[in-house]
DNA sequence: CTAATACTTCAAGTCGACTTGAAGTCAAGA
DNA sequence: TCTTGACTTCAAGTCGACTTGAAGTATTAG
């Protein structure tokens, strides 16, 4: 496939495609006179790294789980990124629960309702104590 | 509290809390000399735009959510924000799972490991055809 | 064969989210 | 009172992730 081909099929401009190649997460698999020639897996590739992108790693992340170093795959990198990830769903369900609590709220702003707080498990974390002078 | 203290308490750096004001996410209630004073409660709010932050969303997303236009809060943007939250649970899950699973899988790439693909919902979605010349 | 169109490279530009640096002010503790 | 460290502003710099533009080439439809 050339490089109009992949665009199409991954919904990506052609100037990402090249910029994703440059990077080094993605390969064409020749050329075909000057024109880049991809294998349609790469559709699969490209997939995988939207998906990425849109669950907040980096491509820097991403493609060290596309090409692992040395020989094997970096299990720890894999088992310690979807961590990370739990933490984030955990995170984003709370904060789903507090913006569908927001939207029937009569509370004047998010920030002082306490329902809305707890949901996010904000509320009251730290006091602040102003220092009384002696 | 003077920025200090808030950047101590919220763990942001004081360049990143002036920003903030700036883009008027948050709020000084006055000045002490030259040195702004805030009010404690600004400390929910910078750990509600962390959240929001490490959820995916823009400061400017945030700062519409903390001062909806007009009077009266935007109740639809906000339950958009969730259902696209929920989509992002969704595809996060999905990534975790793969993730877990590659770490444990032996294929060569993750991007040929069928499991893995299937996981992240990306196997086979379409099929490159080659136009066959006539 | 020819012309259109899709490709090529490379440098520079953009955008969001901050950070850094220079130069100056000021509140507070010794 | 004096000094010092925490603050101030404002402009410019950085970083990741792309996008845009200019200038050129080659495949392919007609």
């Amino acid at each position: 496939m050339d490089i109009g081909k992949v665009a199409k099929a991954s919904g990506l401009p052609t100037s990402t495609l090249r910029f994703y190649e440059e990077k080094g997460l993605i390969e064409s698999i020749g050329r075909n006179g000057l024109r880049r020639v991809f294998s349609p897996q790469v559709i699969n590739t490209l997939a995988l790294i939207s998906l990425g992108r849109n669950v907040g790693l980096s491509l820097d992340e991403i493609g060290a789980m596309l090409h692992p170093k040395g020989v094997h795959i970096d299990r720890p990198l894999l088992l310690s990124k979807a961590d990370e990830l739990d933490k984030k769903i955990t995170e984003m369900t709370a904060m789903r629960d507090g913006l569908r609590h927001a939207a029937a709220c009569q509370a004047p702003s998010h920030a002082e309702c306490p329902k809305f707080l707890r949901l996010l498990n904000i509320a009251g974390k730290k006091r602040y104590r102003p220092k009384r002078p002696l």
